[in-house]
DNA sequence: AACCTCTTTGCAAGGGTATGCAAAACCTAA
DNA sequence: TTAGGTTTTGCATACCCTTGCAAAGAGGTT
């Protein structure tokens, strides 16, 4: 009863036709005014509907894109992940997904390799690294593969992110301007580009101002490690009065440790600007001054140059920077003529 | 040089045995262990990996789940979504995904047709609805779906949600026992049998004590419409002092407004009672009391069901409640007896 | 009516793998 | 050595669809 497959030929039997019509008709290749009605009545009495994998084994392209994602409590992938789902959708592309989280490099890298088996036709790599090997592998098969908010130490490699050093540069100059003198940063993750431009981008605007860090710390990218980071950072005096922090998602949980644990008022003792704008930044609780990733044009980007790539193979893989404006909120005071 | 795709045809060759030996390599059937060998290092070498799309063509069967989701705004749906890749993972199933987000109902089911094409070995809806058309379509293919934390009206389907109206309940329960006497309640979609069956479980929970809901608004899901209806239910006096929220989601969003735009203390002038103990609801900033919605054994219980009935045809799809019990957290003040 | 052009159609091959079947190889026991 | 049983192996077919090719049909012009 359940289970048994319409198959094209089934359709082609009722409609009085060729298999092959039946094929063409699907397909969007030519046929007449006649067959196209003759198959489609067939096919909706039959309720029939095309075996994407048959199709996708001979035409080479399985309109499947994977997408490898680090981590979701950040909201800002979520968010993206929106997108990217819409915009792939539009474009008559769907999405397996890989979550990286909870595993370690091996394994990640191993499930990764499984998404090629798929044959997919294109990568989507956000927030989270790709081995060597992986690469390599990408390129023999002929895979198109966009970094999405990550950097890469090879450099061929396409790539979307927001004006990193740039941003946090002006970060920089926002809090000197502020009046702050012990302007502390609480890092992204060091292993990741990501995190060593904006730490690169901050430095380079502390030391315009002849200025540098007051204290460091690497959050990781989690709560967890920001929060302890912070512990420790305004465990000695004289306190900072400014902290950076490498992410909104780290933010909201600094800014947590320093009302409800340490007691200290945000932004009359400390000021603190996060780097996202992910949706919880603009929450009334937190309203945390950040720098914008501006996620919509940053996914259109990539969803742009990828499937550039894989519709048009040797299309060269490019580096796009979205510039990230910094966002103004309570959680930092406003110098002079910033507003 | 890029694209050219190794075949079993090609490692058959090198390894000097047939394309059947290595498909039984691969495919895990029984070979000798010098065959084995042979085709190990012969694929090895040409850097073989067998194309899952023809595999599926001939078993049937994709390895692929549908996951449908409504959206991700509400960490609730992230966090599910990590478990689930991880579990699937886990048993050699893959994700292909889809979100609802922004579509209209009709384009919705369209796309969601689409996933049948690609010959999913299974489906999960989160937090979305189906149309009778497509549940008929999934049970003519033979396609087990299983809903997580959604009802319908079809009561054949599979389900999996926690316990909504026994402890939207007893969250009454505590709000009376709280000595709260304007109790209100901001639902969610009562479109959703999920908003409704909370909706019958905290109005059950008052009737108890021969009380009603003080006021009544529908949140849809969404910070927009909570925030809304918040302002317009505190707009009248007496204001209520206590409001029972149909998801952490929107709980937020009703702090956010309670708290910064009417000027109240929480939960001093009004006590806010969340649902799903998303992640935020911890953060310090809110502390949100609330039903904690088990995601870990919610989608350890929705994998264990579908790929029961996906491994075994004609396994009957069950209705599972796993039980939610109320954090108490800073929101709502604490009854004498239920610390 | 004959010719030419342009479109539509069916045939058949092919994409990469799994699997039933029968032949071959191996192993054990007499 | 032979008979009997158990594994292993290769052959050929099947899965469902797309597409090049050549034949057939439609339409227009002289």
């Amino acid at each position: 009863m359940a289970g048994k497959m319409v198959t094209s030929l089934d359709v082609a039997a009722r409609a009085g036709v060729s298999q092959s019509a039946v094929s063409r008709v699907f397909s969007g290749a030519s046929a007449s005014k006649a067959t196209k009605e003759k198959v489609r009545r067939a096919a909706d009495e039959l309720g029939y509907r095309p075996n994407v994998l048959a199709r996708s084994l001979i035409t080479g392209r399985s309109k499947v894109i994977g997408l490898v994602v680090g981590y979701l409590d950040n909201q800002f992938y979520p968010d993206a992940l929106e997108r990217f789902s819409r915009l792939l959708q539009k474009r008559g592309y769907h999405i397996l997904i890989f979550l990286a989280k909870g595993l370690d490099e091996a394994a990640a890298q191993e499930v990764m390799g499984e998404l090629l088996d798929y044959q997919v036709d294109g990568i989507i790599a956000a927030s989270v690294g790709l081995s060597d090997q992986l690469t390599r592998r990408c390129d023999e098969a002929g895979i198109p593969v966009v970094l999405f908010n990550r950097g890469h130490p090879d450099a061929r490699l396409a790539r979307v992110t927001s004006t990193n050093f740039a941003s946090a540069r002006k970060v920089a100059e926002f809090l000197v301007a502020g009046g702050h003198r012990r302007i502390a940063h609480i890092q992204g993750w060091m292993g990741s580009a990501t995190g060593q431009e904006r730490d690169a981008g901050f430095r380079a605007g502390l030391a315009e101002a002849g200025a540098e860090p007051w204290a460091l710390g690497d959050g990781m990218y989690t709560r967890e490690d920001a929060a302890r980071v912070t512990r420790e950072m305004f465990s000695q005096t004289p306190l900072p009065d400014a902290v950076f922090v490498g992410n909104d998602h780290m933010a909201l949980a600094v800014l947590d440790v320093l009302r409800f644990e340490l007691g200290l008022s945000v932004p009359g003792d400390v000021s603190v600007v996060g780097y996202d704008d992910a949706a919880p930044a603009a929450w009334p609780s937190y309203d945390l001054t950040t720098v914008r990733q501006p996620s919509g044009r940053m996914v259109e980007a990539t969803v742009d140059m990828l499937l550039e790539m894989v519709e048009d193979k040797g299309r060269a893989p490019r580096k796009i920077e979205i510039e990230g404006p910094l966002i103004l909120r309570g959680s930092a005071r406003v110098p002079e003529g910033w507003q």
